[in-house]
DNA sequence: TGTACATCAGTGAACGCGCGTTCACTGATGTAC
DNA sequence: TGTACATCAGTGAACGCGCGTTCACTGATGTAC
């Protein structure tokens, strides 16, 4: 039984999606979607709260979408966190291009201090993928500015890109900028001899954040000592 | 007469705006604006075509704005075409920061081909700014180019800045981003003897694209080969 | 197993609102002779 | 200079629409004894 509820809220969803696709989010109004899915206006207030939660669940659900298709993208690359954030990049800009208005959804609707909670877990992969690139001793500069630069530079380059003509549309761009900020960030395999101090320090401090939870042979206080020597290092 | 037409119009904007920067853009009603500007509807339909126009107009009023902070601050900087890129840079995150809803009418609304017509202006800024760097020998790559990554990860670092509740904004990633793309596209002065092929086939082909309106002793297709072959050199 | 009751998803219909926009009209300003 | 007319900015009032949302109710499903 809640099960059959749950198909139905899925199914009142994916009909939501095709409004929002086909029309853009204007598209997606209470009565629209409940007309859209066959049910009627009460309906679809028992199943969502209200308008702001239809549209919440269906921020959740592009966001669904787009960490499957990243997920598995991601999982057929081999173990090279650099190469991640390339792959990434592109991934992310190529599902905002087929869906434009998902993505204003997602990403485009910036109110201050007001992000989707949907957006959380993308922002979570973000900072994994980065934070792999730290602890493989590929990052140049603290795991948290990376993911700041990046996003940033992402979605500057994929609504660039939704705003322009299909037909005029233009990757080298975003691959410029990719190449530039991804370079910006990392650093070359250390080399085994090599005193990459920066990078060593940063890879240290990803570890230790990791292991913190679980427990490290280290004071609190010594280890956010050691941790703030790390970073004055890494600068 | 037509003199007293446009100053209520302007009153009228002055007006939309005020209720733009305290309400965002869904403040922006016919009807609210025409009681905050003290007139009626119909008033208001004389004066603009329909709410499509007065929001055209709105956006035009946020650039004319935004240009006028830019023209004056660039004009006091020396003759430095690479720093006013960074110059530049700053004041355009900086206006979008400091008016996040006319931003977000400027540059946030990205529908596929559907700029706002006022942002030509802007743009055309932005390639002058950059056709000076070209003809000062100072561009790695072809100015188009460099205007679209410019514009990219410009709007998208004021995006997300804009996105940051206030008391947590960092303008460190701005300046990171900024550093990293601006040197991207520029090169250090040339050296008086270097031999800074691809700098000076840009800034050959910047002046020649000024000139082309003037008049150039080549042919139109002599001239062309000739721009083709710059580029070349460029790349 | 059968009956009485409770729960709850869903229905048909409507509420009230703010919206963009337009109607018929007024009154002031300018123009022609 | 004075009168008759044309122009046009602005008024008061309303149109009609789509919106988010809720009302009172039905009928099916599940539960208790």
């Amino acid at each position: 039984m809640n099960e059959g509820r749950r198909a139905a809220r899925r199914q009142v969803l994916q009909v939501a999606a095709k409004l929002l696709e086909e029309g853009g989010s204007e598209a997606v109004s209470t009565r629209a979607v409940a007309a859209a899915a066959g049910i009627t206006a009460p309906a679809l207030y028992r199943m969502f709260d209200d308008k702001d939660g239809l549209l919440a669940e269906l921020a959740a659900y592009g966001f669904e979408m787009y960490l499957a298709e990243k997920r598995e993208a991601l999982a057929l690359t081999p173990d090279d966190p650099v190469a991640d954030l390339y792959r990434g990049w592109d991934l992310h800009v190529d599902f905002g291009v087929r869906h434009p208005a998902f993505y204003m959804l997602m990403y485009g609707t910036v109110q201050p201090g007001r992000r989707p909670p949907a957006a959380d877990e993308a922002h979570a992969l973000l900072v994994t993928l980065l934070g792999r690139a730290a602890e493989a001793g590929r990052l140049r500069v603290p795991a948290a500015q990376a993911t700041r630069v990046i996003h940033a530079a992402t979605t500057g380059a994929t609504l660039a890109l939704i705003g322009e003509e299909p037909a005029e549309r233009d990757l080298t761009t975003s691959a410029r900028l990719r190449d530039t900020v991804i370079a910006s960030i990392t650093t070359d395999p250390p080399a085994s001899s090599g005193s990459d101090l920066a990078s060593r320090a940063l890879a240290l401090d990803a570890a230790l954040e990791t292991a913190l939870t679980t427990g490290v042979p280290l004071r609190d206080t010594e280890a956010a000592l050691l941790r703030e020597w790390l970073q004055q290092l890494a600068g």
